[in-house]
DNA sequence: GCCTGCTAATAATGCGCATCATCAGATTGA
DNA sequence: TCAATCTGATGATGCGCATTATTAGCAGGC
């Protein structure tokens, strides 16, 4: 039993019509004066009815007709290990939300090799690409003929996350790192800190730039002294910390904030107590029982579907039979979308305990 | 800039051969005793190198030729709600690993509308699902007339979790809830349990029959009488539990165990001190910081693995290309896989305090 | 010189659909 | 009564690809 589709020829043969026929009926519009009566069009729904007829979405696709009503994700990073499965979780959820709302069907791009922990985008994955509409990218380290590769075909697709050096023309949905990080410095400042580090800013990806960004002009809107916290390993930074008496630092999340924390108060320095220690976005790794970080959160959710609505805009004012929409230009959608990082009362900020300049009784531990 | 893709037409323009040809070297093998010399092969491959050749999925779809490599994945309950996030997160988890593994894209039905919180697959939603090809089934309620229509389109499919009443030509993977619920009442027997109570019996999903007919017939074995609390609210059944003077109690996890124990203590009866607690299942519900419970857990992740492998070898063997393989038949695959639930050393199981019959001073609640 | 056998490739076809150009028949205007 | 208009529909075409049928060219056997 070759499962057989049953075919607008066959539903046309059923109502005593044409394909054509049947085809203007299902499109509803008729873009050259063609007309269907009513009746016609009842024999065909019928018929249709009846027959239980489904379009094949390849040929509708290749005909140049519609849009497939699929947009595509991709990401970079292989999402199944379970540490990057708990980062892209949130993204996923905002973005099948509004897949839910659009009423469009989400590709998860699941097929590209992945090389050292990195999805590439081969020759391969171009053809896989096609199948949607459009395309989400997620993650940090996209390759550059790939992008150029997008670009050239003028294929629709929307970052989640900003990007930075000559990602003007890139649309994209990020966060205000920089604004997040600015507000975490004032707090401290208002409960008194004044020796305030930062902890992690290697890596040369956009959100830890804009955060080392945020820190850097924040304190010297404050007119306090930046320091940076830079060493291998947790402990280290952990004896930097108390060894240069700061009252507070803000840390990244990727740099262990949870060993951060046990390391200082194996030192003696309760948190936050001793000292305050600010998160800036979401811990990558939730322990259970993990401490309540203050900080900022990034909208992980709202990020991701704000992407795909505009992914959804792109591809409908990208598409052929744009013509018929409202005569909206493209230029009134937002390409680059950047979010507010709403802050997060937890419980490991506190006023300063003594901000008064204390003797340099230090003792050097590394 | 109309996006145009360039075609094998277009790579063989270049090569200077026929379109065909072109075809033939990208698909190898020539079923045809068709050849194509090595000089030619090379010019082609060079083409295509060259012009960034990407074929049309849609096209190769239209023709017959393979498979999309995608498959599908339909959720019968939405998704998207956190509650069964957390449900159904590590399913898809697993799914995707498959997917990775296999080299296959994943399609996710989100376009589906949903109605009262079930998502229906409505004649429009027959139309998306030949995108993929084939299908994988998530939840409880599907429905009757949808089931009838993939039999008998022939449209591969497999149901992650085990179908009961006539499922018996559904391809499913579920888990053993029978099993490992038999498997609790005996570790409770083991610790010297004798009143041994079953909360939340109600519904008539597969998973609460499962566990049902696994207290059932572990209880007789052990020559117990069974014993069913069924009452409305939380508060309540720990009344009854207390009241019953059960020392061990088994709860299905959609039963909001936390809040029995809380209430249990409340009366009194500690967790697992007095009142022993197991859990058939993973909580639906984890919250931070909640109890390590003792039980049993479903291996989420390992069945949607099992199940996207499983709909992969259905989608070959089902394929028009299927002769070409090793001949196997498809009866060799397991067409219903039941995976063992592992046991789970949580701190909600111990030893029964008082194992000697008491006098019966209950009072009578409810 | 003609047929056979073999290699290397091409032409032609169809998948299911959207769309354009065309057409038959009915109605109307003069 | 015949052309002009309108209504209601059909035939033909092509999207990009896989595949089958066919052909061109050439070596060898008789």
């Amino acid at each position: 039993m070759p499962r057989r589709r049953i075919t607008q020829t066959d539903v046309a043969a059923m109502a005593g019509v044409s394909q054509a026929t049947v085809s203007f009926v299902l499109n509803g519009s008729t873009p050259a004066g063609v007309r269907i009566s009513e009746e016609t069009r009842q024999r065909v729904l019928d018929a249709i009815r009846i027959t239980g007829y489904t379009a094949n979405p390849a040929a509708q696709r290749l005909a140049g007709g519609g849009l497939a009503q699929i947009l595509g994700v991709f990401t970079y990073e292989a999402t199944f290990p379970r540490a990057s499965r708990d980062f892209y979780g949130p993204f996923l959820t905002g973005i099948e939300h509004a897949a839910e709302r659009l009423g469009v069907d989400l590709l998860l791009f699941t097929s590209a090799p992945v090389q050292d922990g990195r999805r590439r985008l081969t020759r391969e994955g171009w053809q896989r690409l096609g199948v949607a509409d459009g395309c989400l990218l997620l993650g940090q380290h996209e390759h550059r003929g790939e992008l150029q590769h997008l670009l050239d075909t003028n294929y629709p697709f929307v970052f989640i996350g900003k990007r930075g050096s000559d990602g003007g023309r890139l649309p994209y949905v990020g966060a205000d790192y920089v604004g997040g990080t600015v507000r975490q410095i004032d707090r401290l400042v208002a409960l008194g800190h004044r020796r305030i580090g930062y902890v992690g800013m290697r890596g040369t990806d956009q959100p830890t730039l804009d955060r080392v960004d945020g820190y850097r002009s924040a304190m010297k809107a404050q007119g306090l002294t930046t320091r940076f916290v830079e060493l291998d390993d947790v402990a280290a930074t952990a004896a930097e910390i108390v060894d240069q008496r700061f009252t507070a630092v803000v840390v990244a999340p990727e740099n262990h904030p949870e060993e951060l924390a046990d390391e200082l108060e194996r030192r003696g320095r309760r948190v936050p107590d001793d000292v305050s220690v600010l998160l800036l976005g979401q811990p990558h790794h939730p322990r259970r029982g993990g401490r309540p970080w203050s900080g900022f959160s990034v909208p992980r959710e709202e990020m991701g579907a704000r992407a795909l609505y505009l992914l959804s805009r792109l591809v409908a004012d990208d598409s052929p039979k744009r013509d018929r929409g409202t005569g909206r230009t493209p230029t009134d959608l937002e390409l680059h979308q950047i979010l507010v990082c709403p802050d997060v009362e937890g419980g490991t900020a506190a006023p300063a305990r003594d901000p008064r300049p204390e003797t340099d009784n230090r003792t050097d531990p590394a």
